[in-house]
DNA sequence: CGTGTAATTGAACTATTTCAAATCGAGTGG
DNA sequence: CCACTCGATTTGAAATAGTTCAATTACACG
């Protein structure tokens, strides 16, 4: 867990761009996407190896605006964690949607999504540009293919997020959240939490992403632990004792 | 407005299939797509133009299943809306995504969506497979671009939804979902309802897609009446009348 | 060991839900 | 044309999940 972000300095309301280009990534550590890693079904691999690529290293709270990305056509999430972040006038914060290693962020088409990316902890990008592209062009449809699927896999995510907050009561978007984990967000190898699922964000942002107040996620939290469903002592993970309770406390059918 | 889909008897929980495929529509009418229509900033009429398109027309209720769209890489929306429905165990319903008419509902890469595409007004929709699509295939990057365009589109209108969902209070979720059916569902030309905003669905599906109950729902309605915020007699169509005011609701800046 | 942020707990408050009942409106049949 | 029916919509009152606010505890770091 990127326990840095604890100790850098987060203030609520006011995210500093923080962007710093570079030209080659020093060697994956961590959650970072290797170079032959296979990104949720597809191949991130093959796309970090092109030559000329960009690398952006983003600080907590930085906020990714059009001159970081400049003309990138889309960017590879290799480390952290960055999300779709929406502010109200009156300080109501939410979550709409969340990039993890291996993601692609599809800059194409221009955007017209409110609300700002903002990196939830450090984060390194790779950027791909039209001219990085081009070096590959004769795998350009798998690219495409690619591409597609990036966006299909995200448009599923974000509507099946969607029906979590339409309806679900606070605990049952909790465990539906730490499922969305355990699969999107695998523990590296060598992990000492084996077999326990990392949360990853820290409990505000969980609660933003989830349409909640911090202090009732907390509560969930306490509820899943009082009956023996999770067990942590680190806050940043948790173990899933009953599985099967999980998974109906998700689907709803309690 | 779809006032059949009232005489229709439509079961709450027991949707039937009722696809009937066919091979060219009848003349375009209501806020059916025509020809030469530009869905959302992209060119839809040029595909209704193939060759060997399938038609599918469904009924009010009629889940869209593998059995009717068959191999189709995608689908055109005619006519009608298609809602992508969850049902939880206990009978808490959402709509988690709407297809209206002109968007597209991409078959391609296999969707692993929980819930169900889910007809709420008898619907058209032409169906395009890979034959169809390649009668037109050195214009093949131009529906590259559209598909990866729609599928951009509709992700953002996804997260949008999602920061909708996660804190917004009752009245300014419907005033989201005005401006939102405003845009996404323009009245067509000869209408009696002029200026006015057709809110397409019925007041149980709206509060489906908005994540709250009917009644609640009603209460939003009569507290942007009696604000003299919106007006309306008859139930499917409002009428903005302070605009400013609407938009600041929905923005959640009270 | 003190500082500052994050996480948790408690108690009062409120928006939304729930449940029950009334009203509305379109289509049906006499 | 009117009474009748059935579903959709609206209204009211009580119950509840979640929020709000204030205060406490936990934890990382210098």
């Amino acid at each position: 867990m990127q326990k840095t972000a604890t100790t850098s300095v987060r203030s609520q309301f006011q995210p500093a761009t923080g962007a710093v280009a570079y030209v080659q990534p020093d060697v994956c550590e961590g959650n970072k996407v290797t170079l032959d890693a296979k990104g949720n079904g597809y191949e991130i691999g093959s796309l970090l190896t092109l030559p000329g690529l960009e690398y952006l290293t983003l600080k907590t709270d930085a906020a990714l605006s059009k001159e970081d990305y400049g003309e990138a056509l889309f960017a590879i999430v290799r480390d952290g964690i960055v999300g779709l972040q929406h502010v109200l006038d009156d300080g109501r914060r939410s979550i709409s949607h969340l990039f993890l290693p291996g993601d692609i962020i599809d800059f194409r088409y221009g955007k017209k999504v409110p609300g700002k990316a903002v990196c939830l902890f450090p984060s390194e990008l790779a950027l791909v540009n039209a001219e990085a592209l081009t070096s590959l062009e004769n795998d350009e449809t798998r690219v495409d293919d690619m591409l597609g699927s990036s966006l299909l896999k995200h448009w599923e995510l974000a509507t099946r997020h969607c029906s979590d907050l339409a309806r679900k009561s606070a605990i049952e978007k909790l465990a539906s959240y730490i499922f969305e984990f355990r699969t999107r967000y695998p523990l590296k190898n060598g992990s000492k939490n084996k077999g326990a699922v990392h949360l990853a964000l820290r409990r505000v942002d969980i609660s933003d992403y989830l349409g909640l107040r911090p202090e009732t996620l907390c509560r969930a939290f306490a509820k899943l632990k009082q009956g023996n469903i999770i067990e942590f002592n680190d806050v940043g993970y948790v173990k899933i004792l009953d599985e099967i309770a999980l998974r109906k406390i998700a689907d709803g059918r309690l």
